[in-house]
DNA sequence: CGGCATCCGGGAAGATACTG
DNA sequence: CAGTATCTTCCCGGATGCCG
């Protein structure tokens, strides 16, 4: 056991790249496979074990626990105990853990003009309401003053215009202009695919609850950066 | 052979992340061991294979070649051939390549407040020079304008201060206020470490050539973020 | 069922040696 | 100098099973 954890310790250090930069430090605590995922999956959140697997499709169960564990012990999350009678344990990024956002912006902004990038694959609940943060533009947004509730797979949350920026929380539907219900590739498909909400309608992949008007002002707010090449 | 190529298709797309979210795809892109420290080496203008094998300590010539071969088929680089008489052959970002940048900043400015970043390990030229494209202070720089030229193992590089921003290239020291010489982990460690120049100077790990007063000044202009939990 | 340990097969990374 | 070939080690992914 003793000798287990020594060439664990080990083997670990020889995996890391052995560099000063900040950059390479980061990929020494989030730079395996599927751990930055993992942290998208919580930047809105605690998240349950089972919630995380979920939403991350593809990952197995050992690799969501070596993960867990390593994000842990970097100080990325932390697991909690919820107060019963709920008593589940649920992770949650540490305050330092929250501030990794600039990195899945800059990661989004750079990809989305990649000219391989598919937007017809799964998009998780979370990676919709931070490509809003992420590509909202402040210009667009200056005067504008608005609630938008969505009604995702998972949950509903909250996006407040206001003040030429855009907040975003997990939140029960209370008080917004407009609700949207569907799931995140179709309301993608809508704000960056420029797909109809119309068409979305009536294929039934999405529904509006409130004036469309409304709605389509919401999705003007968003802007994709050209691809390569364009 | 061609069954070779088919499972190696399969393969790579098995391990993608199959995932709309841009930051998924990025990660598709450079998210592979060494992919975005390769980018890095390159960040500032091309090299050659064997510069790469050298700046980045512990990579292994078979690994390099994959990520080369890798990044080239993505579109973030270009294999290009020197005109004769020299002839050899360099590695080159496209500009989109070169567009990554705001990956390493956000990433760096993360990491800088791990409990665990360990500023005395190597350092290449190029992770230098870009973390004083990150860490430079707007506010700081105001009003302040000088060039320091940097003579360091690799190379020389010239540092503008202008205008409320600073700029890098990889040049010659024609023309600047100042040069410091040293190899990167000593510069850095007057930069971000707070370590006087003077008992560097005695080390002989840093020479300076010109007025002290200015390389202190240059040296205010960065700062870095406070570790968690200060 | 949620959380985790264990075992296994395949494939990526690492080290070293070798070649045009 | 710029890689290729080969071998080993280790990580990832899948399946199974344990336990509260």
């Amino acid at each position: 056991m003793e000798l287990e954890k020594i060439t664990k310790v080990e083997s670990r250090a020889s995996r890391r790249y052995e560099d000063a930069c900040g950059a390479a430090h980061a990929l020494d605590l989030v730079g395996e496979r599927w751990a930055l995922l993992v942290i998208r999956e919580l930047m809105l959140g605690p998240k349950r074990f089972s919630d995380l697997r979920a939403d991350l499709p593809g990952i197995s169960a050992n690799v969501l626990t070596q993960r867990l564990e390593g994000l842990e012990e970097a100080g990325v999350l932390v697991r909690r105990k919820l107060a019963p009678p709920a008593s589940t344990q649920v992770y949650e990024l540490t305050p330092w853990g929250y501030e990794a956002e600039p990195i899945f912006q800059a990661l989004g902004r750079w990809a989305a003009r990649s000219p391989r990038h598919d937007p017809s694959l799964p998009l998780s609940d979370v990676s919709l309401l931070l490509s809003f943060r992420t590509m909202a533009d402040p210009v667009r947004m200056r005067g504008v003053k608005m609630r938008i509730g969505l009604r995702l797979r998972r949950g509903g949350y909250c996006v407040r215009v206001g003040g030429g920026s855009l907040d975003v929380s997990r939140d029960s539907l209370e008080d917004v202009d407009l609700v949207i219900a569907g799931a995140p590739p179709a309301i993608a498909a809508a704000v960056y695919g420029g797909v109809p909400l119309a068409q979305l309608e009536t294929e039934g992949a999405l529904a509006i609850e409130g004036e469309h008007g409304l709605a389509e002002r919401f999705i003007g707010l968003f802007a994709l950066p050209p691809k390569v090449g364009d």
